[in-house]
DNA sequence: ATGACAATCAGAGATTGA
């Protein structure tokens, strides 16, 4: 099964790039991030009509994720675990039924800027949640996944300016730290499994010409339990959606699975 | 140091993003 995760700067905005995405592309499961949109208001028919079912876990004007896809979705639940007073959108999960059972789950992590400040103490406490289901997924022992925009940059080499991005909170120390304790746990990134070096992005800023400077940086990303990586088949960007008409600001990053 | 750009809600301009 081939699975994308696409942050989409607001469905509203976004529904014809997405759709001629969808129909060039044609993900069996597509993870999205920042629909920015109610559940009511998102276009479910529209994208039911060409074959996906439609999961959505909304609120108004921020945030959001959804699930769309052409395999039997089970057990969809909505919203990370340990902050009941966690009003942010911002965590789904699916089982999806291919010829293994994949768990999936698809993350906006906070921004988090600026740093210091409470944004940033919301990440880093929202970080320490996801290492909490994180470790049960790993205990599960089941083929499973967390994909979606981590806004965390991993190292300089994922920046074209690392420079740029020191005091920044998708790249401080305790940004990357928290990221790699989560990754210690076990966790295969699927991107890295396959490509290594500098020059890989998933976002550039609409300012200042960054596409077409390339000026970009890799904050999507796909963490794999070892069960899941033992079917990783391949894993990819797609750059060249960034360069299309009214495009949002991320692209979408894939993993193949032999499930 | 600032703003550049885009989206949302609202119906102007503040807020958020990264």
């Amino acid at each position: 099964m081939k699975i994308a995760t696409f942050n989409i700067n607001g469905i509203k905005a976004r529904i014809g790039a997405l759709s001629d995405w969808l129909d060039e592309s044609a993900p069996d499961v597509a993870i999205l991030q920042e629909i920015k949109s109610v559940d009511e208001n998102f276009p479910r028919e529209h994208f039911e009509d060409k074959g996906y079912s439609v999961h959505t876990h909304g609120q108004k004007s921020f945030n959001g994720v959804a699930i769309l896809s052409k395999l039997p979705l089970e057990d969809v639940t909505f919203g990370l675990p340990g902050d009941d007073d966690d009003e942010q959108a911002r965590w789904i999960e699916a089982t999806v039924m291919g010829k293994s059972a994949v768990r999936i789950c698809g993350l906006y992590l906070p921004n988090g800027n600026p740093a210091p400040g409470p944004k940033y103490d919301y990440k880093l406490a929202w970080m320490e949640r996801l290492q909490t289901r994180a470790a049960q997924l790993l205990a599960s022992e089941e083929p499973a996944l967390m994909a979606g925009d981590y806004n965390i940059i991993p190292q300089d080499e994922d920046a074209a300016r690392p420079e740029a991005w020191r005091e920044d909170a998708l790249a401080l120390p305790d940004s990357r730290a928290a990221f790699r304790r989560i990754l210690n746990l076990g966790f295969t990134e699927a991107f890295r499994a396959r490509t290594q070096g500098p020059g890989h992005y998933s976002f550039w800023d609409y300012q200042a010409g960054a596409w077409n400077k390339n000026d970009g940086i890799r904050i999507d990303h796909f963490l794999l339990t070892p069960q899941c990586a033992d079917l990783l088949e391949n894993s990819w960007i797609e750059p060249e959606v960034r360069g299309r008409e009214k495009p949002s600001d991320h692209v979408p990053v894939w993993v193949e699975l032999a499930a």
